[in-house]
DNA sequence: TGTCTTTTGGCGCTCAGTGCCATTATATTA
DNA sequence: TAATATAATGGCACTGAGCGCCAAAAGACA
């Protein structure tokens, strides 16, 4: 597990992702992300517009930080559960714990998933995230049940596990004081209610 | 039911939202969404570029058609099923009715949902789209179940039959040669297996 | 023929994003 | 100390979406 090395010739870089993202994020929340322009961003930072792109491909891309690293986490976790439990509890364990945050970051998270949930830009930008992290649940989903991440299932519960991520975020933000634990522990067991094939003929 | 009263003042339109789309569609098909502009699009038409904008706020939104109209039905259709049968089941029979085309409209719809489905920028565009399907969902669980649409068993009904129906839509461009319908019956019953409480503990 | 109404479409602008390439800042080597 | 290799920088110019503004066009009707 060796670190990234970084090189030691040539100009050093004269700012950071972090950085980028900092300065973004004060930005963003004084005067709003669409109302944010690259160049004033680059000029807050005192680097050229074009230098912002070699950072972030996009504009819409500042807002995710660290996502894509967290995401080998995830695929960790997921595999950290045990064998024997449903797949379904292992799939909720996992999102609840992907979804764990520190009470000193927690104000932070919520900023973050508030302008990338409430801002349509980047509400729309978000379905390209969101992809890789069903990919991962798909590809456990897959080795668990011995079948081609392509195939229906495993397709299919990672796209119900974003439905049952967005429906708890949604609620979250919206004001519901309850934990993110919380909420999911409820959200999963209404989809179970609403699903239980039991409770209605046919 | 009166049909919309066209004027019959002012100087006459010169294109339609249905030509448009005719136009924009054969250029999609044969060089590609990105690839094609909306100056390329005006040109074929014989059509000023800043006229298209008054027809579709936005390249991304032509593909998207009579969507729009077309959620009325939805409405409707959701709004017809019969109130003792299971929610869930409420919810499948009219999903299943939205999604029934013609045999003469089904070539041309698997096209329309090919771009719309794997075109990035149109990918994220969609879920724009899509807010307003959940709506209709979340007004029609809210509905019968007393309760705020915005409150979380309406939001993730909309969430989660949002995941269905986008795994359908996998599968089916995929080359599962099933009918929409049959995939529909398929994923409804994995996912009720999948949330079983019963096949696993806890 | 003139007036009223509505659509058209040209013009000019902003901003994201990209290719190109000379410049700059550092470490290493002679 | 000076030359060199290396990698990041950032300016420039371009494309394309989208939008505000407004004069011109095209019909209907009096």
């Amino acid at each position: 597990m060796s670190a990234v090395q970084k090189p030691v010739i040539g100009r050093p870089p004269v700012t950071s992702r972090a950085q980028i993202e900092a300065v973004s994020f004060h930005l963003f929340a004084t005067q709003g992300f669409e109302e944010t322009t690259m160049e004033e961003i680059a000029a807050a930072l005192d680097v050229g517009r074009r230098t912002l792109f070699r950072y972030f491909p996009s504009k819409n891309d500042i807002p995710w930080g660290q996502f894509d690293a967290s995401l080998a986490n995830f695929r960790q976790t997921l595999l950290d559960q045990p064998n024997h439990i449903p797949l379904f509890e292992a799939v909720h364990r996992a999102m609840i714990a992907f979804n764990r945050f520190d009470n000193e970051a927690l104000p932070q998270h919520r900023q973050r998933m508030t302008l990338i949930l409430r801002t349509p830009s980047l509400q729309a930008h978000s379905v390209l995230r969101y992809r890789q992290w069903r990919a991962v649940i798909a590809d456990y989903v897959a080795d668990r049940l011995n079948v081609p991440a392509s195939s229906l299932v495993p397709r299919m519960v990672g796209q119900v596990s974003l439905a049952i991520a967005l429906s708890v975020y949604e609620q979250w933000l919206d004001g519901d004081d309850r934990t993110l634990e919380e909420i999911f522990n409820l959200t999963d067991f209404a989809l179970r209610e609403y699903a239980d094939p039991s409770k209605g003929n046919r």
